[in-house]
DNA sequence: TTAATAGTGTCTCTAAGACATTATGTG
DNA sequence: CACATAATGTCTTAGAGACACTATTAA
């Protein structure tokens, strides 16, 4: 029995990144049919001989497309259907990550561009609904999680980290009460160094207790 | 160009019932290799035909499997890989529902069987990580949503949401806690009507103020 | 010294938790 | 009436929010 179906399964990506104080979206300019020449998703067909699973297409698929290996891929959503590529009825299953703004300067590649998420072109295909709902999973998770931390290197201090998730929130957070969260939740530990340069008392380094993501205690 | 891939694409629900006061879920034997003969999560090939997107595959594999329409029904994770089925690389988007334990007796057929959660058989493919996602999920949601009312009947008193949240979360709480939780963010309205039998006073039945799943206020 | 941000302390207010009290039905 | 659960109230405590105050650096 051939088991095989008239469905095109692909993987693609919404990489998210703080740049310039924005939340951003990376993007490829696309090479071939269809929506050739637009900008859209980092994206590809799975390789059952070489990826083990979908987990592993989705980060081959990144650092073939863009030189990116990023800290934290995860699987956002499967979208479908006979309308969203022209090519026929489609499978996306599609994944996001964060990556610190370092690390796309230090690799990227070709014709890899960040837009900000407020005010980029529309997309291809159904791309726009998979990066807002890329946007809505790391808004949903900042509130209960150490997820926005990943949009940042290794040590931070504790004022980027509280700017990092005032940006994923879009709101204001009071420096005291967002340190005293922090210290409860016990998700940052200091590491030695300060971060100096500016004209005023320097600041101490931390980083991620754990190196996955935590959620903190919630309850009903 | 011919798109198509040597990958299996089905969809596998985990439906999910209080049953008896236990958190169970609906397994079907199956007819055909493979695993001929062992219960398993219901499940089924995509019409692409047929189907408009995964959503409507689910669905409609949902009832022509078991006969239940789902009040709850969402996507929960595409499980993919060469291992998972014998028959070689594939790929299950799940969803899981959410079905009040009457919706079941009402309409199950066949083969169907509701087994608890804990103390459940070994399942085929990878179904055992496809029922503890769907808990996990479940359960993550209960702390800031009305998920849980899903398995209840469409009018239920306070102390039948009480107990299902604790059931869901394995945890006992305070009634006049949760009562002013509920109060506070107003997610049920009192409907005409009481709840009597019993040698006590009759309680108040109430329903979901939003048809569809409500979160709760949240901040950092 | 000044300006700027780092870091901490204090007070208030909201809501969760524990537990008591009142209300209202059935047997 | 006895008794069980419904429904509500009270007190305590934990934590969020607002905001003041001290600490420490570069210019």
């Amino acid at each position: 029995m051939d088991y095989r179906q008239d469905i095109i399964v692909t993987v693609d990506i919404a990489l998210l990144v703080l740049s310039e104080g924005r939340l951003s979206i990376g993007l490829l300019r696309r090479p071939n049919e269809p929506f050739s020449g637009r900008l859209a998703l980092p994206g590809g067909f799975v390789h059952p001989e070489e990826d083990d699973d979908l987990a592993a297409t989705a980060a081959r698929v990144l650092r073939e497309k863009t030189g990116i290996v990023s800290p934290y891929l995860e699987q956002l959503f499967s979208f479908s259907g006979a309308v969203r590529d022209p090519r026929g009825w489609s499978l996306s299953v599609c994944y996001y990550a964060l990556v610190p703004g370092e690390v796309v300067e230090a690799s990227s590649i070709g014709e890899f561009e960040l837009v900000p998420v407020d005010g980029r072109p529309p997309l291809p295909f159904d791309h726009d609904r998979i990066v807002d709902a890329a946007i809505e999973r790391l808004r949903g998770k900042a509130t209960y999680s150490t997820l926005p931390a990943f949009l940042l290197p290794e040590t931070f201090t504790l004022a980027e980290l509280q700017s990092v998730y005032e940006h994923v929130l879009d709101t204001k957070l009071d420096k005291s009460s967002f340190r005293k969260k922090v210290e409860a939740q016990g998700i940052v530990e200091p590491v030695k160094g300060v971060r100096r340069g500016a004209a005023h008392r320097p600041a101490q380094l931390y980083r991620l207790s754990a190196s996955r993501l935590t959620e903190f205690d919630r309850r009903i």
